[in-house]
DNA sequence: CGACGATTTGAATAGGATCAATGGGAGTGG
DNA sequence: CCACTCCCATTGATCCTATTCAAATCGTCG
């Protein structure tokens, strides 16, 4: 990887307690790498090779069984993926592939490992990296298991509008609505009609571009829960 | 805790590789507790004020929002649950009751936080358990994600017959059928309707023993995939 | 302009949930 | 030892949600 990449790798939450030597080591055997959209990553089933972080873009993580495919989840920057499975020296549990050009950082997964053994500001790091990747996917879970689909979309739309919310009250769906409807869980005809079903609570759609003229009447159908909504912590 | 209850706990794989003084310190500060059936442990949204290992019996993890209630999962010996909540000092996500007499080991999450940063080998099988736990959840939630209600059953009446059979060719189911019908994601009146469904496929119920008669055909039917159904890596 | 993919809409179906009622032990008290 | 009770499990009927299949519409890109 080029010189001039490594400050702002060197400034990620990851990386930023790492000693200098322990760091130059992992970075001298990675590599920073530009993909373009829709291109397959890793398949689940694949031993894991590298660990990967999301520079730049957006990457999907999806899993397959019996013919059906899921979304897992999207990773954003600054976010990394696949951690565990590098931990544990074990397959994948998860197929990825970026939605967007992509930025990302691959470094191999022994020098991880190694480099958790030999850096105690890493290892640190990597169990909070690795605690914040357990807690979000056990809030994901608790959503699926205790939401119905319109709950859910509803949640997601209140969660955007904070998150991205620009001067007119409104904001863009920040995958399409295919994507979206399989993260949810559901499928994109349902994700149409729960839009629907929303409209009467304030939910404006136009293409990707979402409004909300009625936050406090979204959110007593929603019941938007901190433990399952806020990200973070 | 009692001086005796010592050796069981050191043997754990959190505990073996940890140095002698760092165990010491943390022992003295937990509790080694048998607790009754049916006890609720902690509730979500609670600051994380303990680890919890059990030694003996069986916890049920379960999470409720908006007046519904899920299972999450079923702790067994020798596994911990809340490790996440504690090395990042936030709320637990989810809430925990006893369904057996158990005998669970507390330990404060504070000592827990500071040995992990005072000593390696705790670092790494901290790291080892916390990674377990994540992939245990990114399973349950692919299986939620790409199965049917029945299909869940059958891979999960597989595993059981796995892990469980006896001499007879039959196992006992263990947890009750309303928790069980939890676990999985459905109505108790579903998980009945369920195996009935799956009458077929040589599953034979006698209350909570299953004989399952014609395992190639139900796994015909389940499809079961490592990357979901077979436990630990 | 034409083609393709994404989205929406409609109709029919299936899968699961809910409500209600019945059977079946396990435990209790007589 | 036997009734009684309670809770769990099963079954039936119905309702609701979500999936599937089909078709129309929209928008974008060559």
């Amino acid at each position: 990887m080029r010189p001039s990449d490594l400050p702002q790798v060197r400034a990620l939450r990851l990386f930023d307690s790492m000693e200098d030597e322990s760091f130059a080591a992992l970075m001298q055997a990675s590599y920073l790498q530009t993909f373009p959209a829709q291109l397959d990553l890793i398949h689940e089933g694949e031993p894991a090779d590298f660990l990967y972080v999301v520079i730049e873009g957006c990457v999907e993580l999806y899993a397959s069984s019996n013919g059906r495919e899921a979304t897992m989840a999207m990773v954003h920057p600054v976010g990394s993926f696949i951690l565990a499975a590098v931990l544990k020296d074990v397959a994948y549990l998860m197929s990825a592939r970026t939605c967007a050009r992509s930025k990302l950082l691959l470094i191999p997964a022994q020098n991880v490992r190694d480099a958790l053994g030999s850096d105690d500001g890493f290892a640190r790091a990597i169990v909070q990296e690795l605690a914040g990747c357990y807690r979000g996917v056990v809030k994901e879970y608790k959503s699926l298991k205790l939401r119905t689909s319109v709950e859910q979309l509803a949640n997601r739309l209140l969660r955007y509008n904070k998150e991205r919310c620009d001067a007119h009250g409104a904001f863009e769906l920040p995958y399409d609505k295919k994507t979206l409807a399989s993260l949810l869980g559901m499928t994109p005809e349902n994700l149409s009609r729960s839009f629907n079903t929303l409209k009467p609570y304030g939910v404006e759609v136009n293409g990707a571009q979402i409004k909300l003229t009625d936050v406090k009447a979204l959110e007593a159908l929603a019941k938007p829960h901190p433990l399952i909504d806020e990200r973070g912590n």
